[in-house]
Formats: C-alpha cells, sequence, structure tokens
DNA sequence: TTAATATTCAATAGAATACTTGAATATTAA
DNA sequence: TTAATATTCAAGTATTCTATTGAATATTAA
C-alpha cells in the first residue's frame, strides 16, 4: 500500500511532462501553427522567427510528449499534430488564460487594435445568413492553412494577394473575414482595407480549431 | 505593423505561464486535490507528503497563474481552485496524455491493479439504476470532498471508516463506488474489502470533476 | 503584550532549460 | 559517387527551477 506511492507520483510526472512541453511561449506558437496545417520544419522557423536549430530542438520536445508527430517526405520532415485533442487541449488552455490573467485582454486589445471596430458575427449567424446568400465567407489564412481544411463555403484569398485580387469580391454583399481565430490580427488587418474601399464587413472570431470544437463540420 | 510581434510573443508568454504552472508534478497533485475540495496549505502538505515551505512555493507559484486563489481563515489560509474552467484544463491535460501517452496505461495499470477486478459502471447506467434502489452509491472519499460536493444520493463512507461502519451497508444491494475519478484508489481498495465480505460490488470510474465536466448534477 | 501557530520569505545549491554555433546525418539529384 | 540541402546532434553558457533551511510575518488566544 505505502510502496504505490511512487507509481502516483509517477502518474503526475507524466501529466506534467505534456504540460511541461506546453510551458515554452515558442512551442506553443509552433503548436498553434501546426493546429492550423501541418508544416516542414523550415517553414515553422520561418513562421515562428526561430532558427532552424532551435526550431528543431523545440519540435522534438513537442514530439516526445506526443504532441505532434513526425513524417519524411523526401528531403524534408513534415510535423502535425498527433491528436485532435491536442488542439482542445490547447484551446482550453488559452481559454482558461483568457479567462483567468486579465493581462491577456490588454495585450490582446493591443494586439488587435482594431479589435471592436467592426461587427463581429457568431457562427450561429453566419450559418443562418449564408444560407441566405447575402454574404461572402472569406479566408484570409495561408494557403496552406486553408487547403488543409476551412469552413464550409468559405472563398480564400490570403492576406498578402488581397490587394490583387479584390475584383472577386462582389461590392454588395458584406463580407465575412476570419482567420486563426480571436487571437490573429489577419481578418481584422482583411477587414480593415476592406472597409475603406467600401465594402460593408463583419468579423467572425472563431477558426477552424473553435469550428471544429463546436462540433461544426469543416471542408478539407 | 512589424513592431506587433513582440505583442503577439507577450500573448504566448501568458499562454505560457499557465502551462508552466501546470508543468510541474507536485504542482498538479495540488490542484488535483483542490479539484476535490478547498484545504489550508497544511492539509495539501500533508496529502501531498511535501515540506509546508515547498507546498506553500508551489501554490502560490499556481496562484500567480491564476489557477488557484487563496482566502485566510482566522489562522489558515484556504486555497481552492479559481474557476470551473482550471478543473476542466486539467482533466483535459489528463485526458490527452493518457491518450497519447502509453506510459500512463502501463503505470496507471501498475497503480491500479485492481482495475480490471471490478464490474465497472456508466454515469449513464449508473443513472438508471439508481432510480430502482437496487444499488447503493458509495463515497468513499475524506469527508471534507464529500461535503464539498458528491453525486446525487451518495453515501458518505470515508475509506478508512469503511470497517467500522459496513453495518451501514446492506448485503442484498450492489455497492456502486467512486473516489476521485480514474487515476485514484480509493474506490478499488473500498470495493476489493467488500467483494470479500460477500458483497456484490461495481466501480463507478467517473469522479466528480468528469461528472460535472459531462453537464450532471452535483449536491453539496 | 506575549506566546503559539500557520504561512511566507530569503538564501542557497544542484538540476533542468534555452539558445547559439558548428559538425553530423540522411535523403535527393546530378 | 558526389554535391546539395533539410534536419538533427553535441557542446557550451546563461538562465530558470526545485527543495531545503532557518528567519520573518500575521493572526489568535492568553
Amino acid at each position: 500500500m505505502k510502496d504505490k506511492r511512487h507509481l502516483k507520483q509517477e502518474l503526475y510526472n507524466l501529466f506534467a511532462r505534456v504540460a511541461n512541453a506546453m510551458s515554452n511561449p515558442h512551442r506553443l506558437e509552433l503548436l498553434d501553427l501546426l493546429v492550423q496545417a501541418p508544416r516542414t520544419v523550415e517553414e515553422l522557423a520561418r513562421e515562428a522567427n526561430l532558427s532552424i536549430a532551435n526550431t528543431s530542438q523545440h519540435l522534438q520536445r513537442l514530439k516526445q510528449a506526443r504532441l505532434v508527430l513526425d513524417e519524411r517526405e523526401g528531403v524534408y520532415i513534415r510535423y502535425y499534430l498527433a491528436d485532435p485533442a491536442v488542439a482542445r487541449l490547447w484551446l482550453e488552455l488559452r481559454c482558461v488564460a483568457a479567462q483567468q490573467l486579465a493581462e491577456v485582454e490588454h495585450t490582446l486589445d493591443a494586439y488587435r487594435n482594431r479589435r471592436h471596430a467592426f461587427e463581429t458575427i457568431s457562427a450561429d449567424e453566419l450559418r443562418a445568413r449564408i444560407r441566405t446568400q447575402k454574404i461572402v465567407l472569406l479566408d484570409v489564412r495561408p494557403t496552406v492553412e486553408y487547403k488543409a481544411a476551412h469552413l464550409p463555403d468559405a472563398v480564400s484569398i490570403p492576406l498578402d494577394e488581397l490587394e490583387e485580387r479584390l475584383n472577386e469580391l462582389p461590392k454588395r454583399k458584406t463580407i465575412v473575414a476570419y482567420c486563426r481565430g480571436p487571437f490573429c490580427v489577419y481578418a481584422d488587418q482583411a477587414l480593415e482595407r476592406l472597409a475603406a474601399l467600401g465594402w460593408k464587413v463583419a468579423r467572425l472570431e472563431e477558426g477552424v480549431a473553435e469550428w471544429q470544437l463546436a462540433g461544426l463540420p469543416l471542408e478539407a
């Protein structure tokens, strides 16, 4: 009975190992990117603004904790989320932090300074209005992410192609943009430009991960 | 646009801070205890087998991350979970670890070596059978935890009082025991004794946290 | 006030972590 | 085979984390 204590400790060790893998901001950013789409080390390093070696090491810690898996693809190695449950855990962590740490709200307001500038539309309302054909749902994430998974009926125009492809957006419809989720500014930036050019706009705060967590369908 | 990067980093820092608070096995054990019921530093130290000073320091890290709060009660200071969302995060972490790390299953089998010895009963089945009055639902956790919250119609007999209070359990009914959840051995130990004495027994794997997460009602 | 007690603080040593650099490995294409 | 490239490994250093110890603080009871 008494010697069981170390087994209990061992269990807590294992749980702590997973939390430990998530206890570094860079690793969380990598996870966050992988929630959107699988990527190679080089891509992840570029997007997270890290050195290749450092990125590789962080990825290996995520892999040891079984949060991500990797797969060789020719000369590249592609990392991807080990399980949808990992995305859920990451969303839950963000949710607790946002709920409990007032600094999150403050920092988010500074980061997404256009955050309150546009009408926001709920997932339910979106589903209702998309049927009436009065809106266009716009996915402004990079193409790889759109290809990995996107919301039903969403049109893809990555943020950095928006300027050249404005003609694809009908003037008389409301443009509802979304991106990686409530902690991403891509949609805000797209909407700011579109609003200045005369479109009626609205933002969907949810990204594909939140959408999926809510049990709503995705397209691949 | 470019100087926003540090704001994004700041957000990831905040999220990582929460994960960091959960990245130590002792802190997870303290959290786990607090999910069951609020407790003083001394109680937590005793139950987690830590020195007082060490416990205090760990609790302060949990408090900094806003996972727990404290409240002075005379000469004692009582710690409690900051929010039910924290319990959800902890359950989600355990779930991911159990799902992804094979070692968790192995260690759990060693820790709960009677794990597969008894019939297990699902929450749904319990709710159905408790109406027919053919079972007694037995909460074997310490009294403070039972008082903090317990399942509807549950009878409290803490594990260490079981021997003296056997007469409170009707012989002709099936005893369904539960404790802190799937990673706790209290119920197994109670059932082992009861089965040896001739009761029909079954185990409910869920604890109050899992029960609550499933949206089921609790009693206080 | 004073004594007793619960908790926190401060200082320390030893372990783990993060990032950089340059070398090593593995695959593809020539 | 060889060269080129993506990724990992290894070593070193600065930083952070953990547990212990003993002192400091805050509350209650005398």
